[in-house]
DNA sequence: GCAAAAGTGTTGTGTCTACACCCATGT
DNA sequence: ACATGGGTGTAGACACAACACTTTTGC
């Protein structure tokens, strides 16, 4: 009864890269009476990630029952690993999960830089979701539900010149929903701004 | 290395009974090399959940790893057990995550009975969300989406009168997202129905 | 001046809530 | 007739996508 199968923390860290997504996994075998937490650090470079949230739990082709985290990383921050392009079936099921939230929380936070113009997170927003996306739009959807603030300052343009970008950040650096429920919100509850 | 702490599989399951949300849990550990599914088997009485889903995997008090599930019951089924009305922690996180797919997917199915009025299937949203629901609104946002259909006859009324109530039904048994991202959708995506 | 990049104004559409009104039945 | 419950019509509020237009820079 002691005797159950090992159990593993899988870790699959996501972030944007010169316009791509970008995937690493590493898994860590729990030791005997330690968290969940302890093990996900030694798979992966915990404090490098902006966000964390739990994915799935279920066996392995081995027959080992392991417990799979989704951790996004911010595109400036360095993290070394073996990085790549080609995502396996959990790393789709990762995006399939971000994409989704993207819409509706302020996940971003965790994959932008601390401060960056719209282009900039529009650049992220593309690799992420998969299909363009209107800076004009993003700009006004993130503003407007209070995801985005401005920054003070602004980007100097490059040789091509053109305007200088305003510089944002975003407003929480925790994981919020702030498309709360299209349909069937609770009554007298039409008031948002 | 092979012995691990001991791993159960948690059940949660929900239903709506007279107006009220119902829980019931149990747990079942988990035999060497046995899936979650097998546990989850004994734990509940799985071919009577309409919907079954995994909420989370986390450490116990007592340290030993659980992973939860989340069960639903069609209200007119009968399914013995202890079902109780007030919600442990974990059953609070499990009608969360019910109040959010409410309105985003087609999880009504797995609450309601196979045939039901408009007004029978607000009692169960009621329940359910937690807050008055109009059945006007209910019945136009669900019918809009797909989520709804007809089915054949009418409801007699009952000893005070009113008009007949039209019998509806889902038409998918399967969880279905029905309100896919509010905003940000792919450019040119704007007919729907 | 012209191209490039950023940002604002504005319009149209879809989806929701709220509420007025009509329909079908029992007593 | 009238109370009761069921259902439809319709108006108003948002939030969004799309696109035209203005602003600010480099060359």
């Amino acid at each position: 009864m002691a005797d159950s199968t090992a159990h593993v923390v899988v870790g699959v860290a996501l972030r944007v890269r010169e316009g791509r997504l970008e995937v690493m996994s590493a898994e860590a075998v729990r030791a005997s009476g330690e968290g969940l937490e302890e093990a996900l650090g030694r798979a992966l470079d915990v404090p490098a990630l902006a966000h964390v949230e739990q994915l799935d739990t279920r066996l392995l082709p081995d027959g080992r029952l392991a417990t799979v985290y989704l951790g996004l990383v911010p595109a400036d921050r360095v993290v070394p690993g073996d990085w790549t392009n080609d995502l396996d079936e959990l790393a789709v099921a990762a995006q399939a999960r971000l994409r989704a939230k993207l819409s509706y929380t302020n996940v971003g936070f965790a994959l932008a830089p601390a401060v960056f113009t719209i282009s900039e997170l529009r650049e992220i927003y593309v690799a992420a979701l998969g299909h363009d996306v209107s800076s004009t739009n993003l700009q006004r959807v993130l503003v407007r539900r209070g995801v985005l603030e401005r920054a003070d300052g602004l980007r100097a343009p490059g040789r091509a010149g053109g305007r200088p970008a305003a510089l944002f950040r975003f407003a929480h650096q925790r994981l919020t929903v702030t498309d709360e429920f299209a349909a069937l919100r609770p009554p007298g509850s039409r008031a948002s701004g």
